[in-house]
DNA sequence: GTCTATAGGTGGATAGAC
DNA sequence: GTCTATCCACCTATAGAC
């Protein structure tokens, strides 16, 4: 317990390895980059993670499960399906807005040289993502708050995909204004005009 | 002239740069990997390339003049403003059908790590590409072809990402079919029910 | 225009002392 | 758990012969 209080080693290393692979991508960084960062050697950061693809299995899990947990999140503050819809929005607007990106939609990116290990569980993040969005967006349009045509999962995946997106778009062109401006042509195309 | 005919060797090595560029990313690739395919030796790639950001550089200028063709033989072929941004969706499933990801796309993941020359050129691809979508959304909500509600800009802005979006997801998961149902749901949401 | 040879740097990873 | 020292593979890039 309090672990999020006294962080040991090998959190820090998750951390800084995160918050690089959100940024430069998972080949962009080395062990060098971290245990400097750390003020560690490169011999420390592989006695926690002793093969690269470990560190990157690691990331891709505890990335999963804080995700599904701001999801819960969501559910616990908001019962509407539109304020539902628009929180889950603002978890991406809020990643944009600290200059970086999904790890998930980076380390996708590298998906050809991913070791197998991180493939699998990359595959795992999107179709846990995909199901949820899928529930809430079945839910919303049952109960007339969300409107859209044809099916769900097919939505709640175009829905994902252009998340994904502008992300990536927003690194290279127009920045935190082009991702609001994207998010909110998406919101609008399910909860409609208000 | 002819210049598609019998590729000199510069040629060869945009080709062969550009396949991997487009699937493995701009880092994910060495003047090794294309002089192998091309039984040619680094040394020889770097006297038509001296470097690789003149490589990269090249890339993109030569990709975005090619989209902007394919762009311009849409207009050529289609009148109907649903008919073209039925084409315009189609270069992107082809792309993806060919086991590959936009190659701005792509480079975009890495935007960070890129020599300016080349973030630069990134940047137009996507300006000229927003634009010309921009201008097609205006024309088909003035001719009442297409509907969408919101600034045009902001909405082709939204569909270039979302077909990033949706190309990069494919990678990690879904494939193809992921891609498609994504790419059916954005052109109903401009193209409305048949 | 292409080659051989090589420099100089960085990457992931390991052995063994403390 | 962390260190020093080191290995080997790979990468970009260059000099100079053919």
């Amino acid at each position: 317990m309090a672990a999020r209080l006294a962080a040991d080693t090998a959190e820090q290393i998750l951390d800084a390895a995160e918050r690089r692979a959100q940024t430069v991508g998972y080949h962009g960084f080395s062990y060098a980059d971290v245990a400097g960062e750390l003020s560690l050697t490169t011999a420390s950061v592989h006695y926690h993670f002793p093969a690269k693809a470990d560190l990157g299995a690691r990331l891709i899990e505890r990335y999963t499960s804080r995700f599904l947990e701001a999801l819960a999140d969501i559910e616990a503050r908001a019962s509407a399906a539109s304020d539902r819809l628009r929180a889950y929005v603002q978890i991406y607007e809020d990643v944009v807005a600290a200059n970086r990106m999904c790890l998930c939609g980076m380390l996708a990116s590298e998906y050809e040289t991913l070791p197998v290990a991180m493939r699998e569980r990359l595959g795992d993040f999107f179709a846990k993502n995909e199901a949820w969005v899928t529930a809430l967006l079945t839910a919303g349009r049952a109960s007339g708050e969300l409107s859209y045509a044809g099916d769900p999962k097919a939505t709640a995946s175009a829905l994902v995909s252009a998340l994904e997106g502008a992300m990536l778009v927003a690194k290279a062109h127009g920045g935190l204004a082009s991702f609001k401006a994207a998010a909110q042509v998406m919101l609008g195309n399910l909860i409609g005009p208000r």
